[in-house]
DNA sequence: GTTATTTAATTTAGGTGTCAAAATAAAAAT
DNA sequence: ATTTTTATTTTGACACCTAAATTAAATAAC
């Protein structure tokens, strides 16, 4: 039950396969510009195939396309040994546009320049600082992160068609603010105003785990699926979903906390507040404070959690019995907390991602095992779980993806204006 | 934070008030169909307002639709006092299709046949026995309901357009097949298909907490909400979901499961074999092995459940302690299962339900602030909970509505065809 | 009590987008 | 060289919708 997310082959194209089902109908040029981009390269006779139009309405669509500078044709030999005058395939222009994406995090923060194709042309890495900051100082950092991107892929500011942003929080998407964030030393910080005051480009914020999903949808195992979940175990717990071919962000706009759901009442206690969160029995902290115990008095306990984590680990593989325990119990909670999502959401994967995730790897298979254990499976097909340990580039490659899905309708549209 | 669902006026129409987002687009003239039906009623002026389509396509489109004998004008005085022309209202004609609804549960199934309009022409109700039954006896259940209610309302089945069906257990929307339910002694039950042996008309087949969903989406409070979560609290803990103004199924299309989400590690023991399911705290089963040490050897507690579970209740509400601590115990653990429901939804209206809402009134309030403190609310907006006691009539009318709604896009397209 | 004003509904001409079918193009097979 | 096969383009038709003009039915104003 357990996959391994591969690498994608050259032209493989990037965005989700599946259509999202959206207000009224969405243009038939975009259609097929999404079509072709998702699939790398297509010939006008398979997107009529796949789209259901008619061989016409193909040419028709792609002809405006191409004179408007979106998509080519392409004149590479085609290996297909079919008789018939052979298919020319399209390809989308990746210099047509250009966005950024940004993944802000404590220790260091990293941004993509990403083409209208979905390539990344440049990306750079900030360090950051360990402590809260305010509005000011973060925004004074995202401009430094633009500023370096587009220095490193010589481009100018107004190539940029738009920018997203991932922070970890609490996010009201459709505003832009940030109602909390750890990185951040105030509440509702208007983030997407103070950009607009410095930067010219739309602006897409979200929370991070989002955009993980986001990058899963557009370039990971997930691209084919209409209903997956992501789960990012970092210092905290996240999830991001993605229902019915679109990421799903709940009646509020302000995403979904799986790190809060209660998986004991009146349990150990967690750094929101209450009691009894997943989070109090899986992120990094929750560890960190039974290491102490557990590693005894002797052991360094004081200085960074990731230094005393990976000591804890450390002595955990060497079998030292309470180090382990910890981590097993971690586990089983973390197959708790999993559980409950598939019997709530029935998704058809679950991907477990989050930088946690490349050392927990160890006992990641128990966990899954835990899991399945845990979910009431009565005629019902089981929920296939892959672990993915992604670096953070791919975080910010998910921001790119939502400014690029965000921006690509507009800038299609322009088309018919110009 | 509660509210009470109120009762609609007469002429307040059904179904939901926000169009959910499809494939493609909808045709114009089930647009204004259904658009009509939601507010039961409507002028020309007022569906091109609404639907931001131009006037002149109001008109077609109703011209079309009178024409076939699906709407007609009202010539009622209108009450506005406007200057101009008066609107003159349109409505559905009740008499253009029917549809059946059912309800299958132990103790007693319900029918009801529905008109065009969503009015409910006649209902039956037939005991129904305690025990298992086989597939052909279900089928026999179901065939006389319909026999019934099509007599009650003097109608032949040549005007049945569709049936929709509720059961409790494990359901395959899609294939219509059954795989678990605690009313059949088989697995995999092929219901769908037995049923077309015996029927003419097109079978709708879903979970039963999904007709109540439905209900409140076509009736209720939750008609003008795109996201919002049913829970019901009846022999188990049902959950049915809308999000994106329509009802989710989860990838296998096979029902989500508050019920056995996990609320304690290796806790209770629940019907379904596991442990520390949200069930095996809050369902009457879970109430009534209790009782048995609350209330003390001398009372009846071999009865039936139903009525075990009354004593019990009567006892709390005079202060007996133990059987106060046995209800306070299970409210808590259901304010945990909600909180878990909105940390991972968000939804924007929870709606309770079902036969035990009933009289757990009293705690309701209870539960629903034990709740809001399990919530984490940092920057959120909070989740509004609504308690809703409808009886089992609702669940059948929801099958109904199920059936309408599948049912009106087919009908409305007969119009090209004729 | 006639005329102006206002709002509703219909008619009409035109635009957009799509399709089906015919025509054209480019290859392999005969 | 000719036929067959498949891909793409061209063409004419049509379905659907809109904007604007027109007609209809009421109230308000003089």
């Amino acid at each position: 039950m357990i996959g391994k997310v591969n690498e994608l082959e050259p032209h493989a194209g990037c965005g989700p396969l599946l259509q999202a089902f959206t207000d009224g109908s969405i243009p038939l040029r975009q259609q097929v510009f999404e079509y072709v981009r998702a699939y790398g390269r297509a010939a006008r006779a398979d997107i009529s195939n796949a789209l259901g139009i008619s061989a016409g309405s193909a040419t028709t669509a792609t002809a405006e396309l191409i004179a408007r500078g979106y998509l080519r044709e392409i004149d590479a030999i085609t290996k297909e040994t079919g008789r018939g005058r052979p298919k020319v395939a399209l390809e989308v222009v990746p210099q047509a546009a250009y966005v950024i994406g940004i993944k802000l995090a404590f220790k260091r923060h990293r941004a993509v320049l990403v083409d209208f194709a979905g390539n990344v042309v440049a990306d750079v890495s900030r360090p950051s600082s360990d402590v809260r900051r305010s509005l000011a100082q973060l925004l004074d950092e995202i401009s430094d992160l633009i500023h370096c991107v587009l220095a490193k892929s010589d481009r100018d500011p107004k190539d940029i068609r738009a920018v997203g942003i991932g922070l970890p929080g609490i996010i009201d998407y459709q505003t832009g603010s940030v109602a909390w964030s750890p990185l951040l030393n105030s509440e509702n910080a208007d983030l997407s105003v103070g950009f607009a005051l410095g930067h010219k480009m739309p602006l897409f914020l979200d929370n991070d785990a989002n955009m993980v999903t986001l990058a899963e949808l557009w370039f990971g195992e997930a691209r084919g699926l209409s209903d997956f979940a992501v789960v990012t175990v970092e210092s905290g717990v996240g999830m991001g979903l993605v229902l019915r071919n679109q990421l799903y962000r709940g009646a509020h706009g302000m995403g979904l906390e799986l790190g809060h759901t209660k998986v004991q009442l009146d349990g150990a206690l967690c750094q929101c507040g209450q009691r009894g969160c997943l989070e109090a029995y899986v992120a990094d902290y929750a560890l960190v404070r039974e290491a102490a115990t557990a590693l005894g008095q002797g052991a360094d306990t004081e200085g960074r959690p990731e230094d005393i984590l990976a000591t804890l680990f450390e002595q955990a593989k060497l079998g030292h019995q309470a180090a382990e325990t910890i981590f097993r119990r971690a586990g089983r909670y973390l197959a708790l907390g999993l559980s409950n999502v598939v019997q709530l959401f029935d998704p058809a994967l679950i991907i477990l991602s989050g930088e946690r995730m490349q050392y927990d790897y160890l006992y990641a298979e128990e966990v899954v095992a835990a899991m399945e254990e845990l979910t009431l499976s009565a005629g019902r097909k089981p929920c296939r779980v892959a672990i993915n340990a992604w670096d953070d580039l791919v975080w910010a490659r998910g921001a790119a993806a939502m400014a690029l899905s965000n921006v690509t309708a507009s800038i299609i549209d322009e088309v018919r204006v110009t």
